[in-house]
DNA sequence: TGTTCGATGTCGAGC
DNA sequence: GCTCGACGTCGAACA
């Protein structure tokens, strides 16, 4: 969306040039991918070589090495981030990157007896990663199936609007009573459970009885729960895949598994797809 | 060094063009890697989606499909070997790609809103890995301290043919007899103790007198130690991080870790590092 | 093919 | 900074 800067690609480019151009890329906290032959070493935790042959590496904005082979998950040698790397051109011609950590000490040393391809991009990447469900989700869920936050449990608002800030659920008890529910897709700190008293308090000031107040969340602090207690809270804990089950269930979530093909797709041929053995 | 078909690199391509190229390249075994701004989800044993970013999508040729972000030593999605890849233009009109797993039953999906750069290359790899020390190593550094094989060994030939074989170490024992000794970098099968009893044979049938014979090796197959006992044969159990150790101290190999710099290196400047805080 | 176990595991949370 | 537990762990060795 945002437009970026062009990647920089060189096709085999003069290795010679190369050192000077990684550091300035690394400098600069781009992604650099390099295609050729190499061999690598690495010493530290264990020890090993890896002879001649055609890998990518890629070197990332926060230093995090990357040598990959042309099959396989996991990459063949590599340094986690916080490295210091150099580039240079050793004694044979190559173009060397050697990648150091400090602690525990690794050092991992990549030369290239041919470059075919030099990639160096500019990465930006704020997206979240969710995993089953994002908040809004959930609450949809719970929204749906207000039995899975208490028995009888009535949905009044979704988002009630509370002091500053705005309560995730508010509802009623199978008594009549009102409840504030707030919701966390991650493990509770105390600082949810002092979002959720804020909004039991500004509804009690607002409306001059208090309610009872329920943080749900996959997993709790001890320090939420002590809070929690102290200040006369309820919480649930809720499973995320269960919630994500319910929500396929429900329809309010399409599953990938449902479809072995993409979305929409009418009859077709095999020639679009590529099975590998 | 073998000479290889060019990578095709296409920078900022028209979408449109990309499923028929991708399928054909993944067809032909070629490595994938796509560079742009994506969106990813994913289900199987979890369920994963992550927004739009810049990242950079690799796919391998065994089938391997890797989704990095630009941090990181892991990658955000991923699919092991062993799938399904579609590739096709979306109703947004963006490039997708879906990465199917049957066992477990897992889907990756890559929607592509921006690409800004493909490469497909054909990445040639059959260099052997090795940990610690290769076999060649090994056998320097028990050459070197013979006490290793056992108390008051002599070596009296390094590679001895025997019969249509070479055994890796022939000597003598403290009491004078002689000694065969084969060496294995990794786990003794079977194999490797009817390749050492071969060449004790060898030796009785060429000396008229059986020698003893060791297998030396990290560890060993049931198989592999129950064929030794019956055919008399012994075996004395290594470890290589320890034969790594004794190697760095005899000088036999050049540790990584000690120049902090590269070898050879004068005195230069700060300019040729590039330090990640 | 299914299971167990090791890893340069990595990664995040709690202390 | 360190320890501890989880992971879509992956991957090799073994039954």
């Amino acid at each position: 969306m945002a437009p970026v800067n062009e990647p920089l690609i060189l096709e085999k480019p003069d290795p010679a040039a190369l050192p000077d151009l990684i550091r300035r890329a690394i400098g600069e906290r781009n992604t650099v991918i390099v295609i050729g032959e190499c061999s690598v070493e690495y010493e530290g935790r264990s020890t090993s070589r890896l002879g001649k042959g055609d890998r990518v590496l890629m070197i990332k904005q926060d230093g995090s090495v990357l040598v990959h082979r042309p099959t396989g998950y996991s990459p063949v040698n590599w340094q986690p981030d916080t490295s210091v790397i150099e580039a240079w051109i050793n004694e044979r011609g190559e173009l060397s990157i050697l990648a150091v950590r400090s602690k525990p000490r690794e050092v991992l040393n990549i030369s290239f007896s041919r470059v075919d391809s030099v990639i160096i991009a500019r990465l930006r990447d704020d997206a979240e990663f969710t995993m089953y469900l994002d908040e809004a989700e959930m609450k949809r869920v719970l929204v749906g199936n207000p039995e899975l936050i208490e028995p009888g449990f009535r949905v009044v608002e979704d988002e009630k609007r509370l002091g500053s800030g705005q309560a995730d659920i508010y509802g009623v008890d199978k008594e009549g009573r009102p409840v504030i529910v707030e919701l966390k897709r991650i493990t509770a700190s105390r600082d949810a459970v002092l979002q959720l008293y804020g909004y039991v308090k500004a509804y009690e000031a607002t409306y001059g009885k208090r309610p009872r107040g329920i943080l749900i969340a996959p997993s709790f602090s001890p320090s939420a729960i002590e809070t929690l207690l102290r200040l006369q809270l309820e919480y649930r804990q809720v499973d995320l895949r269960e919630l994500y089950r319910l929500a396929v269930e429900k329809g309010l979530r399409r599953s990938l598994l449902e479809y072995g093909r993409r979305p929409g797709e009418r009859e077709r041929g095999t020639g679009e797809k590529t099975r590998h053995e």
